[in-house]
DNA sequence: TCAAAAGTGTTTCGCCTACACCCATGT
DNA sequence: ACATGGGTGTAGGCGAAACACTTTTGA
């Protein structure tokens, strides 16, 4: 005899931000339950008259105060039937970007329990959070080769340098410096302002501001963005 | 005060089959519910103790009998909050591959609720199913460009005709015979038998089969499938 | 001998690659 | 004047694209 289906929904978000060269990704300090004290992935149940996305962003709100920038859904953890050692725990994996003026490092915010870690410096986290994580970098780096989504990384207005230290960076390979710039402008998604950056040091540079419904555009005549290195 | 969650987890699974030029789907009649007598996709509820992969192979072979190629997980629904008009659901939806010799038109087979249909005469179905199945379709369409996925389409022995007209068929666009061949061959993923296919006309066709180890071993080497036409 | 599908090479063209020097600014 | 990062062009190689005739079989 079967007995009824007793098994909880939840959504995570993995959320990228990018700044200085280095790959953020956001985490809560859990404050009670079985994962106490430790880090997770920002996310909790789903309510029953409310859509996944909203489940998403409605955490986000709540547990960091922040909007993102991109969201898509990232894969479904359900497997593993003791995720969760309380309940039979399902659990909808979202991938989220933000700009660089969403991420506010810990020391600089009040929030005592939602912190920006370097990519690198990511703890043992709860759950199989670790592995959500591992799955969200992989799916990050494929689509910087398809899709423009390393804009959603970057603030509105951005020097040239930083899209292609962002790739270099999140990449993990070197990049040259002329072809990049030959090819991303060959797109012509660019629009190229007539600001200028100022820097500490060195030759001030353009700013390019990504242009999205040129984007959407030449999407619908079929154009694929597609880059590549050697 | 927020009630306790009460959602429903279920599974569906989109398998394709082909055959003889032409894509095919797998669906189940409804005997009862509330879309009795419509068509739908295999699936159904998860059980408490089950893994998400297990639900699914379960149901794909109570439902219709059949043992899949390939699986993997294609999408969760869970943003329309009235998709079941019962309760809440959502649904994990996977997509799987059979060759063509699982693949029995309902005519000669005595499952009266289970059918394949040619992909281009689906009937309006229950749910979002419809929707569901037009995601699957792109996702089989773009893994065609970048995994040997289609040789899970095919029986063991096929002569290379067979995964050109796939490609064909499925993509619906000419392809050049000549540079297809080449390509394709060039990665080495495909081994010549020494068998040979006698056809009721025609030259007769060596018989190939797809190589699954040195197709892992390649890509342990960084080895990446990738084939486009003009 | 005809019909039907299998099998096969070469040339052209465009894109990706490799590569190094000058420019504009602040100190 | 020097340090720092920004900005730019070209030649060569390689892989994709275009393209048509011959071969083997059954009828």
């Amino acid at each position: 005899m079967s007995k009824i289906q007793d098994i909880k929904v939840a959504v995570d978000a993995i959320v990228f931000g990018y700044q200085n060269k280095q790959l953020y990704t956001l985490l809560i300090q859990q404050k009670y339950g079985v994962a106490k004290d430790k880090w997770v992935l920002p996310g909790g149940l789903v309510k029953n008259e409310e859509s996944l996305t909203n489940a998403v962003t409605r955490e986000l709100k709540e547990e960091a105060g922040i909007t993102v920038n991109y969201l898509e859904q990232l894969y479904t953890f359900g497997d593993a039937i003791d995720r969760d050692p309380r309940n039979r725990v399902i659990s909808v994996a979202y991938f989220a970007l933000v700009n660089p003026d969403k991420l506010v490092l810990k020391a600089d915010t009040d929030a005592k329990d939602a912190a920006w870690f370097a990519i690198n410096e990511i703890p043992k986290l709860g759950f199989d959070h670790n592995k959500i994580i591992e799955k969200a970098i992989s799916r990050l780096k494929a689509k910087l080769h398809y899709q423009p989504i390393g804009f959603d990384l970057l603030p509105k207005y951005f020097p040239f340098s930083d899209i292609e230290n962002l790739y270099k960076t999140i990449l993990n390979q070197d990049i040259d410096r002329r072809n990049f710039r030959k090819k991303m402008l060959s797109f012509a998604i660019l629009k190229e302002t007539d600001q200028i950056q100022k820097k500490t040091s060195g030759r001030p540079a353009k700013l390019f501001q990504f242009n999205h419904s040129k984007y959407k555009e030449l999407e619908e005549k079929g154009f694929h963005f597609e880059i590549k290195f050697a």
